[in-house]
DNA sequence: TCTGGGGTCCTGCTACGA
DNA sequence: TCTGTCGTAGCAGGACCC
């Protein structure tokens, strides 16, 4: 790397490129598959088991048939009928996540997780220890394969924006011959990056979406480089300054975002989609109760406190609404969040018939931050030791031993907030079944 | 025939106090 | 006392991400 080479480098870019994203392949299909070897080669999909679901994970012989993610599950069943469609277990993708990011953190300490599936890591510290960025992302990605039999794709860059889109590139592409493999391990040099970056489509940048993509279009711009050389000033009108500014910059290859390892979460919620639309404000609320205490026992495993409520309500037209309202005390408890997020869906009229119900807690502080009331400093806390005695109960016995009365049905508690519709709403039991033929036969 | 769930961030508007 | 300005907080909605 020549001198000359280091004093042309953007703002945020490294000399060298030692920022890793790893991406796994069809994660939750990939750990479907190491649980159930026998559909290997077949086309799966994960999600999408309901009326109302979207494909959460495809594998790449079901996106040979245009399968793909956030896809209606109506749509894919038509794309690919013989298809084998399963519910999702998420318990099961959180378990083998956790030990992925514990081999990242056998790496280096600087690992940013997006989500189950793909993480940022910045290796700088690690290279003298272990090797080149590109050595560490060879060897994450065997040991990944050794020790849990999953594959991933790794990103190699100068800036964390530019990693995701080289892992990205190092992926396997579907296609009607069965996956075309990718190289697993793709380097940008920071030399490379404008190179890399503009021929791109400008969809390819983090936060062009397609209300963005329609603007961006109205301007003639269809690559990274267009945008690129636009004035930023033009940019800046027609996106708004933060994201003008923002989008401007990337597209000329310059990203400042440092890898953080402990972000902070900023909020905390759960929403269902319904079978079947709700047009009773008593099954709303009855709907709350559940919400409020899976929240609230969210915030308490998190040993968080929130102040701020807000509901989410979602027509049948999809017309979507939301209502908040901001505590004076900040809580953590059950009561609080449903008597608040009562008052606020008293606010709306649900007539016109509710397809979805979402209640979350932000404005998010550490538990121990709270003040008492004056009403708990003269009492002592009241319901504070009923939700510790819940927690330790639900610690101890699982998510469903014990829960609000009001919930209790003939199979028990029904325990929200242990993603078990993360997918759409499930069908009942018989009627969700993996594929047309049961998903086991031969084809 | 549609369009999940769990998030983050931004923008525009309004209210309010200094 | 009235009016205008400014900063901030709260609220609602939109766009986007995986």
């Amino acid at each position: 790397m020549s001198n000359s080479r280091i004093t042309d480098l953007r703002p945020g870019e490294r000399p060298f490129a030692t920022i890793l994203h790893v991406d796994m392949d069809a994660f939750f299909v990939s750990v479907e598959l190491l649980d159930q070897p026998e559909l290997r080669g077949r086309p799966v999909v994960v999600g999408g088991a309901g009326e109302r679901g979207v494909v959460a994970a495809a594998s790449y012989e079901a996106r040979a048939h245009g399968v793909h993610s956030a896809m209606s599950s109506a749509q894919a069943r038509r794309l690919c009928p013989h298809a084998v469609f399963l519910s999702g277990r998420h318990h099961r993708y959180v378990e083998v996540s956790a030990k992925i990011m514990t081999i990242f953190r056998s790496y280096t300490p600087l690992v940013e997780p997006l989500s189950l599936d793909e993480a940022f890591l910045d290796v700088a510290g690690a290279e003298r220890r272990v090797g080149s960025a590109t050595t560490i992302a060879t060897l994450i990605r065997q040991q990944i394969l050794d020790d849990e039999g999953l594959t991933c794709c790794v990103g190699v860059a100068g800036t964390k924006f530019i990693a995701k889109l080289a892992s990205e590139a190092a992926k396997p592409k579907a296609s009607t011959k069965g996956p075309q493999f990718g190289t697993g391990v793709f380097v940008v040099e920071p030399a490379a990056t404008l190179s890399f970056l503009r021929p791109l489509p400008v969809q390819a940048l983090w936060g062009v979406g397609p209300a963005t993509l329609a603007k961006l279009e109205r301007m003639g711009v269809a690559t990274v480089g267009d945008l690129a050389d636009l004035p930023e000033a033009n940019v800046v009108s027609a996106l708004g300054r933060s994201q003008g500014h923002h989008l401007h910059s990337l597209a000329n290859g310059f990203d400042d975002r440092i890898v953080e390892a402990d972000r902070q979460i900023k909020s905390i919620g759960h929403e269902e989609t319904f079978v079947k639309d709700h047009r009773e404000r008593s099954t709303l609320e009855r709907e709350l109760v559940g919400f409020a205490d899976a929240v609230a026992s969210r915030l308490r495993k998190s040993e968080l406190v929130c102040r701020t409520v807000q509901i989410k309500v979602r027509f049948g037209d999809f017309n979507t609404i939301t209502r908040s309202a901001t505590l004076a005390v900040p809580t953590d408890d059950a009561p609080t969040l449903l008597q608040t997020s009562r008052a606020l869906l008293a606010q709306v009229d649900p007539s016109a018939g509710v397809r979805l119900l979402g209640l979350s807690a932000s404005g998010l502080a550490p538990a121990g931050a709270r003040q008492l009331t004056l009403e708990e400093a003269a009492n002592g806390p009241g319901w504070e030791d009923a939700s510790r005695t819940i927690d330790e109960i639900r610690a101890r016995f699982g998510a469903g031993s014990i829960g609000p009365a009001v919930l209790v049905g003939p199979e028990g508690i029904d325990p929200k907030g242990q993603q078990r519709q993360q997918w759409g709403p499930n069908l009942p039991e018989d009627s969700v079944r993996p594929g047309r033929d049961s998903g086991l036969s031969p084809r």
